[in-house]
DNA sequence: CGCCAGGTTGATTTCGCTCAAGCAATGTGG
DNA sequence: CCACATTGCTTGAGCGAAATCAACCTGGCG
């Protein structure tokens, strides 16, 4: 039994679901599945046919692909509460091209696909959020796709840092933005293809330089001036 | 004047415009403008505003991403007759996020945004057609970015190569394969992120291991299987 | 206490970039 | 028809960034 019906959801007015009505509401409530997942718990693998989507109510979900030589990485960006995960391969028709993983306890709500496909049947758009979203999402990972292949990896580490300003970020009445990082450095190497030793030497530079300290998942940037010159000028 | 209606365009069956009645194909057809580029024209530049999208009747186009130091990426996939251009900022309601240009001379419909979104708002399907075709995109990029950070520059062209297998290959009576780049080096280089020298030099290595050679736009690949084991074994 | 996973550091190697030159094919003007 | 630029590609030398391999912390946690 589900516990609490989607529109009562914390998450529910700027979802997707909000274009949905009250007979659509209470038909995706009454598939839907919720679910508990703890941190390193596995949603759904690699190659897994896609059942349906997860909407994430609360926690956080990375989703990794990897290959036979165990190298890895993490899909940016991570999703967090109010996301969707495993959405572009229903789409598609494929299967999951990527593993789900809870990052931290999670809690989610199901949606078999054959739910989803009604929804968007009958109602068009939803259909044409989707479509919007997957526009966008395209357009980043293109961008992402440009980066890694052009930019040096203290560039993009700035930049992944810069993407975590808004959600874990806080600025400092002496101007000093403070940020909490969500995951592990193995986690952060992982989102932009590179290993664990390069990003430690990266950041002991970037420490160096007087840019900003690291502790643990915390950090501090003293010089937010520099580092948004290191986005364009310093190497790339 | 439009020379030619839609629904007499070869391209006509497999396209996504195949789901459209016979009222939509004449607004569509009514709408559109036919235009020709000679090779190295810009069809829009990044940061354009998107005013629409561009059928690609024949020829090809490419979509490229560069930045102020004069960085430059070719997107994959190139575009070629019968695919269509400009699309994804249009879903996403983006300025054009790359530039697109004609890699050689080509024929294009250029249809206004308006139209596609009044034929998405009429005809869902439409809109299905064109969420299936971003999701697939989105998948095809994910991968790209993966490679890219965790793959050589061998195994990645390796990998383009076998990219082109379908389109401008053919296998020989005695089991080589022909490929016919349909790009020049530079563009090559550009396809996955590397300098052209690098392209060079790992092109002059491939043919050292006697696993291809390359004369031109011309690449024989006598060793198939060598090619098959470098895409997983050599060195990730 | 010892173990173990996550993280850092060091030494070394490899890969791809930079800068520079060379070369072949093509074009251009006298 | 020949000198001369131009363009696209290749080659070489040197360098720097990141990977690799290995050791070593550090903080839980049994």
């Amino acid at each position: 039994m589900t516990k609490n019906d989607c529109h009562n959801c914390e998450h529910f007015p700027p979802s997707d679901w909000g274009v949905l009505d009250a007979n659509e509401l209470q038909e995706l409530g009454h598939n839907k599945v919720c679910q508990t997942y703890q941190a390193g718990d596995v949603l759904f693998h690699q190659g897994d046919e896609c059942q349906g989507l997860y909407c994430i109510v609360d926690g956080m979900v990375g989703v990794r692909k990897s290959d036979a030589n165990g190298n890895c990485v993490l899909l940016r960006p991570l999703v967090v509460s109010g996301g969707i995960v495993g959405f572009r391969p229903l789409c598609a028709g494929e299967n999951h091209r990527g593993s789900a993983e809870a990052l931290r306890d999670t809690k989610v709500c199901f949606v078999p696909a054959s739910t989803v496909q009604n929804l968007m049947q009958n109602n068009p758009q939803l259909t044409r959020c989707f479509l919007t979203r997957l526009a966008k999402a395209l357009g980043d990972e293109e961008e992402d796709f440009f980066e890694t292949a052009v930019l040096s990896v203290r560039t993009r580490l700035f930049h992944i840092l810069l993407g975590f300003k808004d959600r874990y970020g806080r600025l400092d009445e002496d101007g000093t933005l403070h940020i909490d990082l969500p995951v592990s450095r193995q986690d952060l190497a992982a989102m932009f293809g590179v290993r664990p030793e390069s990003l430690s030497r990266t950041v002991r530079r970037i420490e160096q330089d007087g840019i900003a300290s690291f502790s643990g998942h915390n950090v501090q940037i003293h010089d937010v001036d520099r580092l948004f010159e290191g986005l364009y000028s310093h190497n790339e």
